[in-house]
DNA sequence: GTGAAAGCGCTAACAA
DNA sequence: TTGTTAGCGCTTTCAC
């Protein structure tokens, strides 16, 4: 088998030097062109042009970054993209970017805490024109603290902040996603008129996710609401790939719950698979909501019960947001879009 | 609702040679410390770090990489981010990019093959130090010619290149994926040895995609090898989100296959979703085979019966090569890498 | 309308 | 061991 043919020498491009050189001009005139700012006259456009075609001239974006005060770049920091709200949200995102003429430099923390402020400095030192992010906990972040003091422009997505009381300042947080609280409530509602009493709340890693505590607040809010026992929420091991044995124990007690709600769709659909492992059926023997609304879950069947957010368009509005601020327009606090129900298959009336 | 807080003035950012005079030192010694080149002295170093610490210095990667010859940044172009194939490639590439100091520039082409052209320009104009690319048709790429006559560094995921007859000279591409051809052949043979024989190849934009093409070559290879008779493959409009009417119609001729092997995994998520929703049981009266082995496709009931392509080390190992070509290595033509079947529940022996 | 020249922040000769 | 200096490719005053 040949070998891939070595590289043609690293062939060092062409600047705009030598297209001034070219075309006949100054490198001024070349700049003027390229960047379209007018006040040259037809022939030396003319002329840059063609020289510029002829040398196979291609701007280097890095000096006109340096010399310039911005580098027409976002960076975006997820915890990870195989979860699909992610990836999908990265989609949106990265589409408005790319419309708007801003590229996008990624960078994933795989839900370390600690990786958060090292993954983030190096965006900053990269310079981009500001931060997309999901941080693992919004609340208490020093990381967000430090991007508020150094006047960092940046947008949450997913996370929640609400307020916070800081040295008696009330501040807002930009930051882009849906009412978890409210969501999470609508849908423990809807169990319970299903006819469910006893709902449990599962959750990932919870303690370390502003998401999973405002819908865990929100399912307070729905059994209360209901009049049913409050019960504590069943956390499950981070990356677990298998939770039957945690399953078993759930279900194991006098007042196994008959409706599990889970803070993820990752999460729910894991459950489901396990629960049928386990000689289970949903939603006939057990009823299983998630939170998320990614696409995958409709392939499933019966389709996943869940919460919809609208994940592209959480990216999405985090670049509008992220480009006002940018602007320096004054941001109003959280962008909360719209969240629906989608009341697939996986959660039925109790018929017990 | 009170305003964010207006950025405090972008504070422009202290540079090195505030450092060095904070330091007393030259900014050469700065630099010299900053890169650990080694030849200072313990006192300067530790100067320069206290000034460095407490002007709360970021080197700026920009001036670094003008001035340098790499930008320690790797472009990524990639179709969508909504098929979690993709994604979970991006996250295996990402994570060894990072673990290499490399920076990621993503962006998506939507598929659109005329994208691929302006986005991968944008990509060379930040001067990146090479490509990660999935393409639409590697076989008929302007795009890579163009690579390939510039000499840019870059390797290919998922396309499958073979070799190029061009001028009399047989070249290789460098590429990271599976042999798609073999690994549709088992999948096929596994379907007959299932007691299929009417087995319908469905693809989705099948003209434009390498692997498709590829993968049905394999169902040829399985079909012919049986004695069994190859049919054409049904393609399905490229985005569409119900396949209903096209199944109808599939499903209406006489000779209607009972087993459909489907070129990717979302395809045959959709596909299941609709022959349910057409009230036909999964595996029982049709059995259904997707090729990706994306991780979602574990989470449906029954598991999806597919060809597991390892996405994340697909991912992965683009780094490597990457890093390698641009060490100037030669690179030995295409890594394929491992593929396995996952026997699951979506295909089962013909009973009728 | 056009050009000369001064940097943007950094690294790497080359001197000292 | 350290400092001086010349750029990397580009934009942008400021003259002409």
């Amino acid at each position: 088998m040949p070998p891939h043919p070595r590289s043609p020498e690293p062939t060092r491009q062409t600047t705009i030097r030598e297209v001034a050189q070219t075309a006949g001009v100054s490198v001024a005139t070349v700049s003027r062109v390229l960047n379209a700012s007018g006040q040259v006259s037809a022939h030396a456009e003319q002329a840059v042009r063609q020289a510029a075609a002829s040398l196979g001239f291609r701007p280097n974006l890095v000096g006109r970054s340096l010399r310039g005060v911005r580098t027409r770049t976002f960076g975006v920091m997820l915890p990870t993209l195989i979860h699909p709200v992610f990836a999908e949200c990265l989609q949106g995102l990265e589409s408005a970017a790319q419309s708007q003429g801003y590229a996008i430099t990624l960078s994933t923390t795989g839900y370390r805490a600690d990786a958060e402020e090292s993954v983030s400095e190096r965006l900053l030192q990269q310079r981009v024109d500001g931060l997309i992010l999901t941080v693992a906990d919004a609340t208490r972040s020093r990381l967000l603290d430090k991007l508020d003091a150094e006047g960092v422009p940046y947008v949450l997505a997913f996370n929640q902040t609400g307020h916070t009381n800081k040295k008696s300042v009330t501040r807002f947080r930009p930051s882009v996603g849906v009412d978890n609280r409210k969501a999470a409530q609508q849908m423990v509602a809807h169990l319970v008129e299903l006819g469910h009493q006893r709902i449990e709340f599962v959750a990932g890693q919870f303690m370390q996710s502003d998401r999973s505590r405002q819908r865990y607040a929100g399912y307070q809010d729905a059994m209360t609401a209901a009049g049913l026992p409050t019960r504590d929420p069943l956390e499950l091991p981070f990356d677990s790939t298998d939770v039957r044995a945690e399953l078993q124990d759930l279900l194991a007690t006098r007042d196994a719950p008959t409706a599990l709600f889970c803070s993820n769709d990752q999460l729910a659909m894991t459950v489901i698979r396990d629960l049928r492992r386990m000689g289970l059926r949903v939603p006939e023997d057990l009823s299983v909501a998630g939170f998320d609304g990614v696409r995958v879950g409709e392939w499933m069947s019966p389709v996943l019960t869940t919460v919809v957010q609208p994940n592209a368009d959480i990216g999405r509005t985090a670049v509008e947001l992220l480009l006002q601020i940018i602007a320096g327009e004054v941001c109003m606090g959280p962008a909360t879009l719209h969240h629906t129900l989608r009341l697939g298959g996986t959660a039925q009336r109790r018929v017990s």
